[in-house]
RNA sequence: GGCCCGUUGGAGAAACGGUCAACUCAUUUGCCUUUCACGCAAACAUUCACGGGUUCGAAUCCCGUACGGGUCACCA
């Protein structure tokens, strides 16, 4: 059996779509799946919307989420080049020899010709198929024109009679009307092949046995396997693949402004989590594990679990998975994805080690960290009402005395470093006063916060905090109560 | 508009003609608990877009309708 051969096409458009990277991973499960090979090439044929740095952009966010390539621009193999304006010369080769095999013809139509028979299809309330006139002429006169300078392209030419029948791994069996199939422009009037055309010379030239894309695709592929055919070449296996959506109705497109794989990644989303997640994007596995390493989706992917209608993206079940592996990490590991978010967010010296400690079970999202932490240093200001916790039955009366309490215990600390004389002066406290646990704790934690929710409770608080600042705060709260009615 | 594809709870989905339609997220509730979160329980589709048909029996097969998406470029 031939090795499998599965390609990333990607354009350099300046980013990672969400759809393209998951594309990008099913592709790479296919081969791997099989001990194939995983290809990237470059696809720039349309010059206008080349952006500078994109390629960079690619390869970044490919190694970030170990979807490695085994042959690329920056792997070359036996198959490069692999960026497709590096192969010019040869599409129009073939394009030369499609016309020779009678696949596809000289086209000397200007915009003009074409609009005008649009035009007319219109007014006539027939839907609008080209007929290209060039279809009629003499090969003198094609070898004139061309000769003489005149622009053409080379379109494609269906002949009457040919099969639209092909099989698709996800779809099954489609047929498509042959009447609808429109003679499409291989090369351009500037030398540069359509997508169309590159797209299967290349696949073909690489070797590339399975075909990975979006279902939009599904309706021309006729189109492509009619090239093929031409050519006399083996036609790759088909595999689309639904969209993944934004809603209902509208896919995920950057030009929505949703999220591409580079903004989860600065909101906070772990490239693993984020890989983890689009898997389940289209695809479900066979038991009811969801969490998976890309080892493991190796083995447990297979296309025929892939579904046919679009996925739409859920940034909450995102959040979820994100912090499932969060929590997963070890405290260390933790602690040091977490450092960069605390330099703008905390100042004052204190155990960070230990934040990351109480943050590891709270956290889903890496950015939410600042907010969640802010308290630490910047006291906010508040309202008293938040004393009087509905569960906890708090009144004035018990927050003072449980205030009272917990200030006589800071001040009788003499090492603050020491946590664990802290927590448990602190802890003898509901014993002493006759109240439940959550009657002295809640407004001690408010005290010290000045926040609803906060990681961390009034026993581990006061710690970063530090004696002074916990001694202010707490008499601020003090403060506020007595001038309560 | 023609053609192609799709439609299971708010979201991802399982089920491949046969008990109460898995599971996960979200939501709600309870437990745990100093809050939130974590963790642990439980609730949430008399029903699988709708209407017909086939069958002893259908979410599963067939037909039609509706709705949604895709495609019809010298864009990929």
């Amino acid at each position: 059996m031939k090795k499998v051969r599965t390609r990333f096409a990607p354009s350099p458009t300046g980013y990672m779509h969400i759809g393209n990277l998951r594309t990008a991973l099913y592709e790479y499960l296919v081969a791997k799946k099989e001990d194939g090979d995983f290809i990237l090439r470059i696809e720039d044929t349309d010059q206008a919307r080349l952006v500078e740095g994109s390629v960079e952009i690619i390869y970044d966010t490919l190694a970030q989420v170990g979807l490695i390539h085994d042959e690329g621009p920056d792997k070359p193999g036996k198959f490069g080049p692999y960026v497709q304006s590096e192969r010019l010369p040869m599409y129009k080769q073939y394009a030369l020899d499609l016309v020779k095999l009678k696949g596809a013809h000289v086209c000397f139509c200007q915009e003009d010709i074409i609009q005008g028979q649009r035009d007319a299809a219109e007014k006539a309330g027939v839907p609008f198929k080209f007929t290209d006139p060039c279809h009629f002429l003499t090969q003198d006169q094609i070898d004139q024109r061309v000769s003489s300078g005149e622009a053409y392209v080379i379109r494609q030419t269906i002949k009457p009679g040919v099969s639209t029948i092909f099989h698709d791994e996800v779809y099954g069996d489609i047929e498509v009307e042959r009447e609808i199939l429109d003679e499409q422009v291989l090369l351009k009037s500037d030398g540069f092949p359509t997508y169309n055309f590159a797209n299967v010379i290349d696949d073909h030239t690489m070797e590339i046995t399975h075909v990975v894309r979006g279902n939009e695709y599904l309706s021309s592929t006729p189109k492509y396997n009619l090239l093929y055919e031409a050519f006399g070449w083996e036609k790759p296996i088909y595999i689309h693949v639904p969209p993944v959506m934004k809603d209902e109705t509208h896919k995920l497109s950057k030009r929505n402004g949703d999220a591409s794989f580079q903004d989860l990644v600065s909101k906070g989303y772990l490239p693993q989590a984020i890989v983890n997640y689009i898997a389940l994007l289209g695809w479900s596995p066979e038991g009811t594990q969801e969490i998976f390493t890309l080892e493991e989706l190796k083995a447990a992917f297979s296309v025929s679990r892939i579904s046919k209608s679009g996925a739409i993206f859920d940034i909450e079940k995102l959040k979820w998975m994100n912090g499932m592996y969060l929590r997963a990490m070890s405290l260390e590991q933790f602690h040091q994805t977490c450092l960069p978010y605390y330099t703008d967010a905390i100042h004052i010296k204190c155990d960070l080690k230990e934040v990351s400690k109480m943050l590891q079970q709270r956290v889903n999202v890496l950015s939410d960290i600042p907010e969640m932490v802010d308290f630490l240093d910047s006291f906010p200001e508040y309202d008293v009402s938040m004393y009087f916790h509905p569960k906890m039955k708090t009144d004035k009366g018990i927050c003072l005395r449980a205030l009272d309490a917990s200030l006589h215990v800071y001040e009788e600390i003499k090492d603050w470093d020491d946590l664990l004389e802290l927590q448990t002066k602190l802890q003898e406290l509901p014993a002493l006063l006759g109240f439940k646990n959550g009657q002295v704790y809640w407004p001690i934690r408010t005290a010290v916060t000045g926040k609803q929710f906060t990681p961390g409770g009034a026993l581990e608080i006061p710690y970063f905090l530090g004696k002074e600042e916990t001694i202010r705060r707490t008499l601020i709260g003090i403060e506020k109560l007595k001038a309560v009615e």
